[in-house]
DNA sequence: CAGAAAGGCAACCAAAGGGTTGCATATTCC
DNA sequence: GGAATATGCAACCCTTTGGTTGCCTTTCTG
């Protein structure tokens, strides 16, 4: 079980952001379209999705020869609700949750 | 101007999230007060809080030959809504704050 | 004014971290 | 079967970083 700790150290390399960034891009990538346009080596991509699997971050299905990676968002979840939230100022951030909310989701 | 990975990577150290509970709790303490039960020197909870200094995490004010810290929420708030808030369900958190606003808080 | 209290500065150290190279393994396609 | 594709594993390297010790400066206080 991956503690906050672990999660905000996996969170500190931009790297990792980044990657988490691309899976939210386009969730379900392997690991050679992960590395695609990155300046670093299939290996050090691969060590960067070992950790944010490690604490959960990550999930991976095995299809075949390929290794497909999804986002978890739990963690973060957890984190934003857990540490950040009790840094926020509660109205302005139900505020600015009810403006999003009126302003038109049509994500999904 | 700290970037978002200045602020990951000073969020990330465990001695530095707990300063900031630490002065979530009671804000405006000064270097000593936040050595206090600490396993650490004083000089490495002055780099820490340097740290925190330097992307704005923390405010300080000098009093004589005191050294005040207050919390700064803007930063923590910024990725928050810049980068965390784009991986959680944007419906989740929006009826989640909609719940607690109407829960409890009636003082508009 | 002398000494204690609060903090600043700098050098140093051991460990962790991000990245690389090199090679091994497993799968798919012709 | 054999080559190309997709990934795994391990040793190694250099830089960052969290922490220490030692000493200096500033500000109260008796």
């Amino acid at each position: 079980m991956p503690t906050d700790d672990d999660i905000f150290r996996a969170l500190a390399d931009p790297s990792r952001r980044r990657l988490l960034d691309r899976l939210h891009a386009a969730d379900g990538q392997s690991l050679g379209d992960l590395c695609a346009g990155l300046a670093m080596t299939r290996q050090a991509v691969a060590k960067h999705l070992g950790i944010l699997e490690a604490v959960n971050l990550v999930i991976v299905v095995r299809k075949g020869r390929e290794k497909h990676h999804f986002i978890n968002r739990v963690p973060i979840n957890d984190i934003a609700e857990r540490w950040i939230g009790k840094f926020d100022q509660p109205r302005l951030s139900a505020l600015s949750a009810l403006k999003r909310n009126l302003e038109g989701e049509h994500y999904d």
